[in-house]
DNA sequence: TCTGGATGTTGACAGTGTCCAGATCGATGT
DNA sequence: ACATCGATCTGGACACTGTCAACATCCAGA
């Protein structure tokens, strides 16, 4: 019997590729991405992606969508464990930066106009959902701080600080050792970012 | 007389080939970028690159720590133009953001680890000389603010804001227009910013 | 002066993305 | 049942890339 592999069809191959894409990435960084090595993994011909993706580009847009959609998820996941607002904007800041681990190959790729289609439409919705977890807590955290600020200010400041230190992490942790400090945990980081923020929204 | 590109050393290598680097990126995008083309633009065969820099990753760290440099150059002297501390902060905060824009070939490699050595020994220098200008300017600021908090965890959120601003500003710029919001300035959103962190340092 | 090391060149090799023509399959209409 | 057509996949080709090895050129110090 003639596993789905075997098959000249494949049966659902722009899902084994975006596997085997975050497989490459995961392995070698972005830079080092290629696109008849995902190929290779998925046990089909080099050509074989540009009829699903068009692109290399496209298939790495597909993939920061997946990333996208999965940080909605687990986002929403972690804010619906706690009911006061703030403690779910501080779980939204740990799911975010637990997912630059989980996830570390999506996500070094989702921020990167150089190599995703910016203007792709699914791209662009999964982004938007992803957004509006987030809006949506700091809206109730505005309410419960009965502050007067401007939300996507607040949003958007949240997400600036959490993709910094996602990014800026090993920069981070680099000096904390020069220095002979202790290790950092991200997570404590997250949440003394996030009690700023919460402070410095009131006049 | 020759000039110094016909001669067969050229004189100036390094430097030629650092400034090539720079348009390469600049018009191709980290991703696109090529040493190949590097080494024509510089008007010298594809292999001379490889005796300074080693590999493409050598050249594209020299292109980051001078982003680095770049960045202590001018956060310095926009600091140096205010006595209030919270004011240089901002002015740091805009030369940072406005450093993104002006040099963004050099700041679309500086965090990325998959395209730079991040144990090269220039760079860690360059990237400790930026970062001390904050720390510095950030000790200043927690004095006139008379708070007891850890400067390391100020500086870097202070930092990871800036730097996840930078990256963020595209998404934040689409999701504007996409509302029909008239377009926000970068520079006042880093004012607002640091004015939250300011106000949340205070328990 | 000569000699060694730094600097630059040429040629080669494997690997890459994309285009093109063709092969294979599955669903659809008769 | 069967022909057909579009979707899916293959293989070959092309220009381009990074790196290596062997060679050429030049400058500076013994």
């Amino acid at each position: 019997m003639p596993t789905v592999t075997d098959r000249y069809h494949h049966g659902d191959l722009p899902n084994a590729l975006r596997r085997a894409a975050v497989d490459v990435i995961g392995e070698r960084g972005p830079a080092g991405f290629s696109l008849r090595e995902v190929a290779r993994r998925a046990g089909v011909s080099h050509t074989a992606p540009a009829h699903h993706f068009g692109d290399v580009r496209g298939l790495l847009t597909s993939v920061a969508a997946e990333g996208f959609q999965t940080l909605e998820a687990t986002t929403t996941a972690a804010a619906a464990e706690h009911d006061d607002p703030v403690e779910q904007l501080m779980a939204i800041g740990e799911a975010y930066v637990a997912l630059a681990r989980s996830h570390a190959a999506h996500c070094s790729v989702m921020f990167r106009p150089d190599l995703v289609d910016q203007d792709d439409a699914s791209l662009r919705t999964c982004g938007l959902g992803a957004y509006s977890v987030l809006e949506r807590t700091m809206r109730r955290v505005i309410e419960h701080e009965g502050v007067d600020v401007d939300l996507d200010d607040l949003t958007w400041m949240c997400w600036s600080t959490m993709q910094g230190l996602v990014t800026l992490e090993g920069k981070f942790n680099a000096l904390n050792e020069l220095r002979g400090n202790d290790p950092i945990s991200t997570r404590d980081l997250v949440r003394r970012f996030t009690a700023i923020i919460v402070r410095g929204m009131h006049t």
